[in-house]
DNA sequence: TCATTGCCAATTGTTGACAATAGGCAATAA
DNA sequence: TTATTGCCTATTGTCAACAATTGGCAATGA
């Protein structure tokens, strides 16, 4: 058991994972990554045991993975019928976004209070690059590093509490399909609103990074809402 | 099936109890009841076979529960090892007050922009019961009426997704036993704090609705943790 | 005395089997 | 033809048994 890896570079990461690896833990997050693929529409059935077989495993786990995606929101469950993947409304888009809204300006909030150069310096740097993919209407390269200046932000709080909640917020509204920002003038105003938060950061105003760490993702909410009428969710 | 309690005033009810309960979901509730009830101490261990036998169920639903009540936060669990309620440390505690209070200013915020005279009014009333309360220093009657003023708040606007993170968060809360408010003088800033809520919602201003709400929760982690210093959770 | 090794009981992890429920399909009757 | 009834299959809910892992305890040896 000791001699196990002991040259190899990530000895402690390699006990992470078996300190944090239980065969539930991994169907759960195999059952996530299907789900967010596309691979069953929202409100579609997911069988146990084709899930089960699929995955080698039997029934048990795959049951327990369910009860904590539930708990996440990705799925719902009805007694005695199944699983099935979550449907979001329109009206529950709303809902995830305004709180999406409220936990990035928080984000914001904590950080001006205590932004080190280093993470502003990352800040501004990923907001140049998005400036040149938005004047390329790169969308492909817009989109991750979009998702990178979020996460730095949330991820700077240095808050678990807070990065797991946003986390899944977010993963709540990949269900929800209808990207925003798809036509264009979502690139300008959208980092226009990234320079404002960076700037209020800067200021260390944490009054001022509220508002524009909410009034961002409201605009985000605004953009998607705005573009198409998914008809899934219809509940 | 069609003849079951025709005349009665709660069927919908009782199917809407139906439609949601199962086992699982029964068992998951008891020992949420059991963990906040303080029963087990945070870092204790929740053995399955014992809480099966107490509830009368085989292990599954317990396992089952568990996998809900880890997600939710108020379980740790270690694989092979087992699980244990959560331990919450001082710095947890800040972590989750902070997101608290972000949640907390965005349901002022949100409630500022849609709230009737009827929830003006609920919430004007619950704060002269409280100043009568804090006269007496009644603590016990104070308390329920500072949880109302709250639940009102967050359930008045009418946003599902923030209701239940808000609530899961005060659940987790629960576990870092300190109660603030303890010694005196808590009483009087906390309501004229929420006087200032109750002011900026009047005046529909959600600007001032978030800071007031976000700092009257940061004074309530600032009461918390100066009483006290609680041994438990020392992670 | 103290550290190490090896066994053993207790507990968790996983599985397959059995019970209960739901939904579909055919048979029946109006 | 259409609605209703009654089976029947598929799927979920629950359980008990088996496998695997852990931690404690005694035996051993320095």
């Amino acid at each position: 058991m000791a001699m196990i890896a002991r040259g190899s570079l990530d000895t402690s990461e390699a006990l992470d994972v078996l300190r944090t690896s239980s065969l539930t833990r991994v169907v759960q997050e195999e059952i996530e990554r299907i789900i967010l693929s596309g691979a069953y529409a929202p409100g579609e059935k997911l069988n146990e045991k084709t899930l089960a077989d699929q995955l080698g495993v039997s029934r048990g786990p795959v049951r327990e993975a369910f009860q904590a995606l539930h708990v996440r929101g990705l799925v719902e469950m009805i007694p005695n019928r199944g699983v099935f993947v979550q449907r979001i409304s329109r009206h529950d888009a709303v809902a995830i976004y305004d709180v999406r809204a409220g936990l990035f300006g928080t984000a914001c909030r904590l950080l001006a209070e205590r932004i080190t150069t280093a993470q502003s310096a990352e800040l501004h740097a990923l907001i140049a690059q998005m400036d040149v993919a938005g004047k390329k209407r790169d969308l492909d390269a817009y989109f991750p590093l979009n998702i990178a200046f979020h996460t730095a932000i949330v991820t700077g709080t240095d808050n678990r509490i807070l990065s797991e909640t946003y986390f899944g917020l977010v993963s709540r509204l990949q269900l929800f399909r209808a990207r925003g920002l798809v036509h264009g003038g979502g690139f300008e105003s959208s980092n226009i609103e990234h320079r404002a938060i960076v700037t209020a950061l800067d200021d260390r105003n944490p009054h001022a990074a509220f508002e524009a760490g909410f009034a961002h993702v409201q605009a985000g909410k605004a953009r998607i809402l705005a573009s198409g009428d998914p008809q899934q969710g219809r509940t």
